[in-house]
DNA sequence: CTCTTAATAATTGTCGACAATATAGTGATG
DNA sequence: CATCACTATATTGTCGACAATTATTAAGAG
């Protein structure tokens, strides 16, 4: 019998998954209380279920938990998302620079595929892509390090938190206009096998965004 | 009345930081079983407080989780090692910067009497601090960047990681020799103000350190 | 003797109930 | 009227029991 390898999907799982998505969405707003007793008749599950998918949470910094308080999801300041942006700045350059020198050749090539596929949307409608393309250019990066801890920390981690602070913000996706061409720069550093120069690229392309990100934090204040 | 700010700790911590501690020290060793029916009994707690301490260990990675079959301390490669000492130079090499800008006077002064102080030890014992004062010093760096999440995921995360591949691959503490003064001159760079100076020679010791490592364990292949 | 299969045992996943703690409301008192 | 103390309520923390799944052992066939 070939290994299906099934995951074994627990009743947990399911409703940390659903709890994520919910709250990442925006469905369950900042600063709500989540109170176990009403999330598990919700989600149709024990109290104790609740609490491990609120553990899981709180281990992901998307909740945030007082001892015989309860807990809530996190309010987030711009400060906290520019602090974010930082950190992803530390480790998606350093994906990229390990990318270049890890991924493989068919790796590669598929990623300049993508981009590819990426252009012709471009050319069909105005605006680069929303968000899935950015995520999944972003993600095969990451993916191409090929460090377990670093893939963990950016997929797991980091990536739903700015998902949640953006939508939470009222930010759109990501920038459309020149993103794409700061795309196929670092693609073309990891194909001519470049680390250094897709770091910097890699680096800059956030830095960016975080700019981005500040410029319209400004706007607001005003 | 002050507000004295207790902690409340809650028996799933206390559960949650004794494992983490017997674990990290070797007192639990690499691959062992964590049966939550046995640790519920030598602790003295349920097992529904032993499974949200195992939880907690099973984000920071510190054990590997199975459905329906349980949980492991993780068994660590000398390549996972590695890979985790590539995070660390990237975090803490941000760290630094961002220390070099966000650290207040004072704080800059207490790291370089802390460093005095580690200069005296020098001169007495042969030996620069074993580990200690290693952890102390990059702690005050890492606080000092003042960036949150960069602050949580080194020291409730990487940290212990680290600490636990040490013990259970049997190496030492940190390098003796050489450290003092690569610490000396990272301070140097904080307390001019130069954050790109500070990143970089923050790296430059990550790097050493990793180094070190990786030639104690091609002689070990031997 | 080895491999497959079925029954058994052990462990984890889930649940509802009780205990401990915090919050809200009420009334008394200065 | 404000403040404090106390009570009542609601929520979380902890526990033991049951259900579901996996690992182990035993039995039988080839």
């Amino acid at each position: 019998m070939p290994n299906t390898a099934q995951p074994a999907i627990t009743s947990a799982d399911k409703t940390f998954y659903d709890l994520r998505s919910d709250i990442v969405d925006g469905s369950i707003g900042a600063g709500s209380k989540l109170s176990e007793a009403d999330l598990a008749s919700r989600y149709n599950v024990s109290r104790a279920v609740v609490r491990e998918a609120i553990n899981r949470l709180e281990a992901c910094r998307i909740v945030d938990r007082k001892p015989n308080v309860g807990a809530r999801v996190v309010t987030l300041t711009p400060e906290g998302l520019i602090e974010l942006y930082k950190v992803r700045e530390a480790l998606e350059g350093m994906a990229a620079r390990e990318a270049a020198i890890n991924m493989s050749d068919d790796e590669i090539a598929d990623l300049n595929a993508l981009l590819n596929t990426h252009f012709e949307t471009v050319q069909g409608e105005q605006r680069y892509y929303q968000e899935a393309g950015d995520v999944d250019f972003h993600y095969r990066v990451i993916m191409g390090s090929k460090n377990q801890t670093l893939i963990s920390m950016l997929t797991e981690g980091i990536y739903h938190l700015v998902r949640m602070y953006r939508v939470q913000l009222g930010m759109a996706g990501p920038r459309v206009t020149t993103a794409f061409d700061e795309h196929k720069h670092i693609v073309q550093a990891i194909s001519n096998r470049d680390p250094e120069l897709a770091e910097m690229l890699m680096r800059r392309h956030i830095t960016y965004s975080r700019n981005n990100i500040e410029r319209k934090l400004a706007q607001e204040k005003q």
